[in-house]
RNA sequence: GGUGAGGUAGCCAAGUGGUUAGGCAAUGGUUUGCAAAACCAUCAUACGCGGGUUCGAAUCCCGUCCUCACCUCCA
């Protein structure tokens, strides 16, 4: 597999071919969250581009470890917490709860390693301690006799690699603090001194908190040692976030290559071309999007753009006061049809006979089948190209409802549907093969139907009882060939937001997306 | 100012030298007691603008306009 897929990386600027580390093995780090606030859409993109990074190295047969870390110490943790009056760490907890909670609802494969930075201080301690010792970094004193450990820029030549700016440039139309503490205004804390009764850890320089990126470093070494494959986030981590990782990691390991093999990095969620982000307040939280729209919905609806582009994210307002996210809606009806598809599929192929011969007419969809899955994974190697997976598995879906329409159109044939019945499967097998590799489908159809039912009937305010109410007595006039009184059932179900189908096996509702 | 990412048919979005996705909307059709869903067809000789290279350019080169992002916390 080695040589068939391909990363675009940040570094060097370049579609790469990836080449694992350790032979059969890789290792992927993604900048987790800082457990301060619930998570928004945005960080639903940061998460679920190494997710489809995973599930690709993991379907070409690679041992994957893949660690994402929890940022669950920070000023901004401390910050909100004083003003609610929570401990800083319950409610960096909480926080980290609700996130885990979220990635796993949106498909996401959990972390090998999660791992938090308060435990991880000696790590961290000890990392602080070899780049004062290697002349990286320096201790400050502050007043009142507490200590910071600043990085020194300067004293790492690679400094601006991955960011593609240099320290003078930087310098120029710097806003950097400039502090009595630090040497160079460039320079950035590695520990933060604070004093007796504030949050914080033990250390050789007196209690403090460790500074942005150190953690990171300190991690990523920990559980997947220098040098490993992946490194992923969004683009506004580049700088400095990983400009900094890079500084306080390759100066920890000198002449031990470089830090990532490879950096990716995910393009913004944006609203009205605005980056989506809690300063501008424009954020739509995960759970909001799936208070209204089904958490796959909200997968389809990230995956339908590469990556690297930006994508938008649209609110709508009606007229009822609710606010509604039409691109995440559109994505919920692609996901009903993939979930339909199958349904449908199973229908005929509970007819299926083994052995019994494919019919002529669905040899197409029989090869669309057999090759969907290995096209699926040839637009993943292409630097993780999502659209084009998306439509590989409409055009099967698509194929599949052919098949179905056929043999509707042909139930009387029973030699035809012990064959259609066996190519149904076929085709079956092959959407939910095809959709592992990006985590959709994973879900069994009956319960996508019940919960996505569920949810709908709760938002239009109805219940199951009462539309079964309505169509025994549609049913009813039907029979009676009242088709007057149906049909004005039919408009009343109709305006609620219901779906009502008429079938030779008889009647069937559903919500619509809502 | 520096650095980076983009501008593709009504809308969203793939495509990086020659047969080019996929989706939404719209229109017509198959099906249906009527519908919905599904399927078929059309919309699609589109690629910010101006030059250039080439037998051939959305795709390469030069110039130019516009949008966004990072340079401060940010996924």
């Amino acid at each position: 597999m080695a040589d068939s897929l391909h990363l675009y990386d940040t570094l060097t600027q370049k579609l790469q071919p990836f080449t694992p580390q350790k032979a059969g093995r890789a290792g992927v780090y993604c900048c987790g969250p800082t457990t301060y606030d619930v998570a928004h859409v945005g960080h639903a993109r940061a998460a679920i581009t190494p997710d489809i990074l995973v599930r690709t190295l993991r379907a070409h047969g690679l041992e994957v470890t893949f660690v994402r870390n929890v940022t669950d110490v920070d000023d901004k943790i401390l910050k909100r917490a004083a003003e609610s009056g929570e401990e800083p760490m319950a409610l960096s907890a909480r926080m980290a709860a609700l996130y885990q909670e979220d990635m796993r609802a949106l498909g996401c494969v959990a972390p090998d390693v999660e791992p938090r930075v308060s435990g991880h201080i000696p790590e961290i301690v000890a990392l602080v301690e070899k780049l004062i010792a290697g002349g990286s970094a320096y201790v400050a004193e502050v007043a009142g006799g507490v200590r910071d450990v600043y990085y020194a820029v300067r004293s790492f030549d690679g400094y601006g690699k991955l960011s593609k700016r240099n320290v003078d440039d930087l310098r120029v139309g710097a806003r950097v603090e400039a502090s009595d503490e630090k040497r160079d205004p460039l320079d950035f804390a590695l520990w933060k001194g604070c004093s007796g009764d504030a949050w914080g850890w033990d250390s050789p320089w007196g209690k403090g908190r460790p500074g942005w990126h150190i953690e990171c470093s300190a991690m990523s070494s920990r559980y997947l040692g220098h040098g490993f494959d992946v490194h992923c986030g969004g683009m506004d981590l580049i700088f400095p976030h990983h400009e900094n990782e890079i500084a306080q990691s390759e100066a920890a390991h000198p002449g031990e290559g470089n830090f990532a093999a490879t950096w990716i990095h995910n393009g913004f969620v944006n609203v009205d071309k605005e980056k989506m982000a809690k300063s501008l307040g424009n954020f739509v939280t995960i759970r909001q999007t799936y208070d209204r729209n089904d958490p796959e919905a909200l997968r389809w609806f990230l995956l339908g753009v590469h990556y690297r582009g930006p994508i938008g994210f649209d609110t709508e307002k009606r007229e009822d006061g609710r606010v509604v996210f039409p691109g995440v809606q559109e994505a919920e009806r692609r996901v009903d049809y993939l979930y339909t598809t199958l349904e449908r599929l199973a229908v005929v192929a509970a007819g299926a006979e083994d052995g019994a011969p494919a019919p002529k007419e669905l040899a197409a969809t029989q090869k669309l089948a057999a090759e969907a899955r290995a096209k699926v994974l040839a637009a993943l190697d292409d630097d993780l190209n999502t659209p084009v997976a998306l439509a590989v598995l409409q055009d099967l879906a698509r194929a599949g409802n052919e098949l179905a329409d056929l043999a509707v159109k042909k139930r009387k044939d029973a030699y035809f549907l012990r064959g259609a019945g066996v190519v149904a499967a076929e085709v079956a097998g092959a959407l939910r093969a095809s959709c592992e590799p990006i985590g959709m489908l994973q879900t069994p159809p009956e319960e996508y139907a019940a919960r996505t039912r569920t949810r709908r009937l709760g938002l239009l305010g109805l219940t199951a009882e009462a539309v079964e109410q309505k169509l025994v007595e549609r049913t009813a006039a039907r029979q009676a060939k009242d088709f007057a009184r149906a049909d004005a059932l039919r408009k009343e179900l109709d305006a609620l937001g219901l779906e009502v189908a008429d079938s030779p096996t008889g009647t069937t509702w559903r919500v619509g997306v809502v």
